[in-house]
Order: C-alpha cells, then sequence, then structure tokens
DNA sequence: CACTGCTATGATATCACTGG
DNA sequence: CCAGTGATATCATAGCAGTG
C-alpha cells in the first residue's frame, strides 16, 4: 500500500527513505517546530528535510500557514501506510533484541478497562516495583476503535473481552470468569447466606450498561424461567456499581474477581449467581508485529500471569483462528512495536546523524 | 498595527567519504 | 595525510497570518 502511493512519486528510486521518519512525524504534529522538536532536530532542518520531500513527492504534503498544518490529499494517503511501515521497521528491529527489565525504562500502554484496573493493575504494579523499577505502565481509556489503536501502536496490549476477529491480532486466552451477586449483607432478598432465583428476579437490579452482557445474560436466563427483573439503575463503570448496591437493596451481578476485590474493601455479601449463567474467557489481544519483541514478550507473560491469578486460573490456550484472520499465539509466546518514543532524536533514521553530537557553534 | 508564533530560505559550519 | 565534495546541520532573518 505504502509502496503504491510512493509509486506515485516522480523519482521513487531517488526517494531517500531516511525521510520518511521525519515525513511520518510531520504527518503527525502537522507542525515543522513541534516535528523538530520530537526529532531532535533544529526547525530549520525539518524545514530543509519538508523541502526535500516536497521535490522528491511531487506534492507540497502540508499546507496552510502559521498554527496548525494541513495534509494535502496525498499527504492523508501516505499517513496511515507509512506509520504503520515505520512501526513494523521498528518491530523488526526490536525483535530478538534482549530486554532487560531491571535497566529497561519502555512503556507499555495497556487497555484492561475498569475491571482490569482495578483487579489486574494493582498486582502488575506492585511485581513491577520489584522486576522492572524504571518500566512504566499506562492505561489508556478502553473508548475508540481498539483494534485501529492497536495497529497504529497507540495500545501495546488489550486484557478483557474478546475483541471481533481482526487481521493481523493475536488474541489468547488467560483467564476465566464466573459470574456472581454483589449485596448488601442484610439484604432481605437473602435467605440463610443464600439467593433464589426468584428472589433474584424479585428483587431491583443496578446494571451496567456498557457491559452488555451481564443484563442480556441474565435477563435471557430469567426469561427461561419465566421470571423478569426490574432494573432500578444504570450505571456506566463497574467499579462504581458497588457503591450503589452498598447503600440501596440493588443486586448487582458481576464478575466474580472484580466482585471480590470490591467485597474486600466493602462491607458486601458476595453470592453464588442462582441463575445459571455462562462464564466467559479474558483474554489478551494485540498486534502481531509485537509478537517477537522480548520487551512485549515480557509484557504478555506479566499479565497473563497477574490475570490467571486474578481470574480463575486455568492453562492459557489460543483462541482458534477465525475465518477472518485474528491469529491465535502459536507458541505461549512470540512480539511489539510500540510508539516511537516521544524523546528527542528517538526516531532518527540516519546513522551518521544519530551517531555523532553535532558541534554547537 | 504591533505582537506573536509559525515556516522558508540563505549563508555557513561540520562531518564523512573519496581520491590523489 | 589532506584537499575537494556532498550531505546535512545551525544560525539569522525574512515573510506570513492570526490575535488583541
Amino acid at each position: 500500500m505504502l509502496v503504491m502511493v510512493l509509486m506515485r512519486a516522480a523519482h521513487v528510486a531517488d526517494l531517500d527513505l531516511n525521510l520518511l521518519v521525519t515525513l511520518d512525524t510531520l504527518l503527525q504534529e502537522r507542525s515543522v517546530t513541534r516535528a523538530a522538536e520530537r526529532l531532535g532536530v533544529t526547525q530549520p532542518a525539518v524545514s530543509h528535510r519538508l523541502r526535500l520531500l516536497r521535490e522528491q513527492l511531487d506534492d507540497p504534503l502540508l499546507v496552510g500557514g502559521r498554527g496548525s498544518l494541513h495534509l494535502t490529499e496525498r499527504a492523508r494517503q501516505l499517513a496511515a501506510p507509512l506509520g504503520r511501515a515505520l512501526l513494523d521497521v521498528r518491530a523488526a528491529l526490536r525483535s530478538g533484541e534482549p530486554f532487560d527489565p531491571a535497566r529497561s525504562e519502555r512503556v507499555f500502554a495497556v487497555v484492561a478497562g475498569d475491571v482490569g484496573e482495578m483487579v489486574v493493575l494493582p498486582e502488575v504494579m506492585s511485581t513491577l516495583r520489584v522486576e522492572a523499577p524504571h518500566v512504566t505502565m499506562t492505561s489508556p481509556a478502553a473508548g475508540g476503535d481498539v483494534v485501529a489503536r492497536l495497529a497504529s501502536g497507540e495500545i501495546d496490549l488489550v486484557v478483557g473481552a474478546p475483541l471481533p476477529p481482526q487481521a493481523g491480532l493475536v488474541q489468547r486466552v488467560v483467564g476465566r470468569e464466573r459470574y456472581v451477586v454483589l449485596a448488601r449483607p442484610d439484604h432481605p432478598a437473602i435467605r440463610r447466606g443464600r439467593l433464589s432465583a426468584r428472589a433474584f428476579a424479585d428483587a431491583s437490579h443496578v446494571v451496567v450498561s456498557r457491559g452488555g452482557p451481564p443484563g442480556s445474560s441474565v435477563d435471557e436466563a430469567l426469561e427461561r424461567l419465566g421470571l423478569r427483573r426490574h432494573v432500578a439503575a444504570r450505571v456506566s463503570h463497574f467499579v462504581t456499581a458497588p457503591y450503589l448496591v452498598l447503600r440501596s437493596d440493588l443486586l448487582l451481578t458481576m464478575g466474580e474477581s472484580l466482585a471480590r476485590t470490591a467485597a474486600r474493601h466493602l462491607p458486601l455479601a458476595l453470592l453464588p449467581h442462582p441463575l445459571t449463567l455462562p462464564s466467559f474467557d479474558v483474554l489478551m489481544t494485540w498486534h502481531e508485529r509485537s509478537t517477537g519483541d522480548e520487551g512485549h514478550r515480557w509484557m504478555r507473560e506479566l499479565a497473563a500471569r497477574v490475570t490467571a491469578r486474578s481470574f480463575q486460573a486455568r492453562p492459557a490456550r489460543d483462541v482458534s483462528a477465525s475465518a477472518s484472520g485474528t491469529r491465535p499465539e502459536s507458541a505461549p509466546d512470540r512480539p511489539a512495536a510500540r510508539r516511537p518514543p516521544p524523546a528527542a532524536g528517538a526516531a532518527r533514521a540516519s546513522p551518521a546523524a544519530g551517531a555523532r553530537p553535532r558541534a554547537k557553534r
């Protein structure tokens, strides 16, 4: 794809590939000044490279003037394939490169949702503190097109529910979760420490609306018994729902691991679910380019270890490959590219420029 | 209209490479 | 070893456009 787009350049054979790193940064920053800061060179140097790119690609690429530059149609076409290509190149260079957790200062972006942030992240952090004190873990918001964010390198790893099968993604089952009920300990529906299906249906409920499965599978199970329930509250986060349960007669159906975490910190009763509900897999998902990355592999193993402990532990298994292309991880493990570090000079492609300190006048 | 923040450009310096 | 050359960098500054 990138080649197809570049083929339209007037002199493809003469194209300086080092300039593509600058172009990628320019397309992201839409500013010569900011691109220069990111690349660790002066603004005029980037301006000069931009002029060369314009000549070689026979297109103005960025137009506008002060403030933010605008991408031309040609630049827009180049942005995505160029970004992916450079991520692949960086991943290829990183593949096989040894990773030393004790010394690494890498930043891993792991989307885990509120369940993962509450259940998995604290465990991961306590391990990091000992094994990899300089590694930083960020947990970006789960919204948006997670698949695209994995592909773009914005996210390194997703822990949670399965993602729709997609070419280039690898998924690995790391745990299994079943549903339980959280309630106030003196909830009137609880009789001798038990909750019947009838009492469950008669009570009022709080539902985490973006969570889909709990609400729908609970209602389906009730329907099979000829029962219905009253949903009195809907919230958007699993983390906040237990607080509603604490101060009401509401019942909350949620995954056992987060329920146990909540019950450890709040005076709540955790009850086996009275309905027959399907349990569900907890998966890790990443981009295939990361499979061979030693650092990414280390992070995956850590996340898998912690997740398996937090959720119902069971041997990790691969998700079968689907027609649309999501690939299982063949061995317990293979690699990854992450965003280029924002540090100055990190994306520099010219060995000569990168290797020697330049004299200042 | 001055100020500010941006990009573009000319002059020049530095470095690596090459050939005598 | 050294001068010539090319690539690429910095510095200084021109010019443009939005803003108050």
